[in-house]
DNA sequence: AACTCGGGGCA
DNA sequence: TGCCCAGAGTT
């Protein structure tokens, strides 16, 4: 596994490659926010936000979720995939927040987490950038890039890659960090094909290492 | 731990 | 045009 130095130079090597991986959600209020989040689970960012100026022109409080039918929130949402799913659990847990939290978006991961439809992931995002609480939110990107450079083990779920990275960077970086291994794993580190060959990591990559050789091996 | 949900994107 | 992607919940 990478030491903190060395994790700190991948990241500032991942801050040059993507200067602009920054806060992709700027959503004014936390409950736009946790439905935007609660959305994109499953899709991409650009998906959730061809549907979200119209939704949130047409919803503004958690009663106009729960009032609307089941079916006119689906054909809302259609566009983007799982709709019958999260189209139920936006109902469900707009009918949580006025029962058990006066209506508001409760702060804490664990309250965030007993939401319907709000999971690990967009409980540490809603949390970190709503209410500033310092989290590291694990998706498949930032699990498969932390995996690969070596930060965490492969073995890890993630929940424990979640504990190493939170580990072995400064509190202060994690927001930060997130968004920096999000980018990197969605347009360099990608799932299918990544850049081993023209990555600035390549040194202190074990996975990338391997790769290589094996298309060495392969050519000649 | 493996499967399901369901679109859009892209080869 | 058919494979691939993404996160939460269920079994």
């Amino acid at each position: 596994m990478l030491t903190k130095t060395q994790v700190q130079e991948a990241l500032l090597h991942i801050g040059d490659m993507f200067p602009e991986a920054e806060c992709e959600l700027t959503h004014s209020n936390p409950f736009e926010l946790l439905i935007a989040v609660v959305l994109s689970a499953q899709c991409t960012d650009a998906l959730v936000n061809k549907v979200t100026p119209g939704l949130f022109e047409k919803y503004i409080k958690p009663e106009d979720y729960v009032e609307v039918s089941q079916e006119e929130l689906e054909q809302d949402i259609r566009s983007i995939g799982l709709y019958r799913n999260k189209a139920k659990n936006i109902k469900k847990l707009s009918q949580s927040l006025i029962e058990q939290y006066n209506g508001e978006v409760p702060q804490t991961r664990e309250e965030l987490m007993s939401l319907a439809g709000v999971g690990r992931k967009t409980a540490n995002v809603v949390a970190s950038v709503a209410f500033h609480t310092p989290a590291i939110a694990v998706d498949t990107h930032v699990e498969r890039v932390s995996k690969r450079l070596g930060i965490c083990r492969w073995k890890d779920n993630v929940r424990e890659v979640e504990e190493t990275l939170m580990k072995k960077i400064p509190k202060e970086q994690w927001a930060q960090t997130h968004h920096r291994l999000i980018f990197f794993g969605r347009y360099h580190c990608k799932a299918k094909s990544p850049q081993c060959h023209i990555c600035p990591l390549l040194d202190m990559c074990r996975e990338g290492q391997k790769r290589m050789k094996k298309q060495e091996a392969r050519h000649g």
